[in-house]
DNA sequence: CATCCTTGCTTGACGAAGCAACTATACGGG
DNA sequence: CCCGTATAGTTGCTTCGTCAAGCAAGGATG
């Protein structure tokens, strides 16, 4: 941004200082590289897509192990139609079990079968690997408690 | 994941503290959401995706505004093929121009014009803004020297 | 209880991005 | 000088994810 830099700063934006101009910088980099190296990673050594991963992590930590279409995009950070893709093949699979939902006859539960959650416990060390390998390795010297904070309001 | 953790940790793999563990569920959504906050952003204010903004960003960077390919693929984290279409894309809009290279005659410039330029310094105020919104109004309290160093080998 | 609107989810169509196959050029060894 | 191999980029095909339309069920209003 060097040579654009020096225009007149428009509609009163503050612009970065020299530390966020770098945090920037890698942020660019960052955001497309991240996702690609973790999911990379799961493929390559489970088979499993990070997607997919992520719901069934989700359907493992909700009450009775399953979540509304709904509740499950939300928390996989994904549109329902494209969770309703994901569902579809982990339930070919038979990781995930479809149940109409009791209380809303239109809704359906994603529920996790025992092989979806044999299937997560076998996964997990690899994606927990890539996390460090291509995340918190990197981290020396910060704060966790704060980045923590910092991290719960960006995802928000 | 807490009804998997209470498995025995398998390969030697220390787990996370309390803390990890809260950056590492934010990470999760955030791989996701803030590439996608970005670029909508972008868009909707711009009509320019991200990925083009990040061509044309690091073509301004470069000595005779030009690179290779392969070097803006590169910078832009983006496969060389992927590249080539955005680099049509924007050059059908007149941003860019393709030269042959002088040195060797099977590569191709992506050169930034007159025009490329003009969009660049027109769009960036949007992408700072989003940048901020999406990110940077969120790191109250952390040290941006270290963050930028953390970031800088995590894009590597 | 008939009608109308809303809501939850699925499906069709489409765009974006990657890989693999292809073309064109370069370069090294006979 | 010619051939085989390596490299730069583009294009065909596939996959993935989104939006918009459709369908089925709930809920309100008369």
């Amino acid at each position: 941004m060097s040579t654009v830099t020096p225009e007149p700063t428009p509609g009163g934006l503050r612009p970065l200082n020299p530390d966020e101009e770098a945090v920037a910088r890698c942020l660019n980099r960052m955001i497309y590289a991240l996702p690609r190296a973790i999911d990379a990673d799961m493929v390559r050594e489970q088979g499993l897509p990070l997607v997919e991963y992520l719901a069934l992590m989700n359907l493992s930590e909700a009450p009775g192990r399953q979540l509304r279409m709904n509740e499950l995009a939300t928390a996989c950070e994904m549109s329902l139609s494209g969770m309703s893709r994901v569902v579809q093949k982990l339930e070919r699979q038979g990781f995930i079990q479809r149940v109409r939902c009791e209380e809303d006859a239109r809704g359906w539960n994603a529920l996790l079968t025992d092989a979806g959650l044999a299937r997560l416990r076998q996964a997990w060390p690899a994606h927990l690997a890539a996390v460090r390998r291509h995340f918190f390795d990197h981290l020396v010297g910060l704060d966790m408690k704060k980045l923590a904070a910092a991290m719960q309001q960006i995802a928000t």
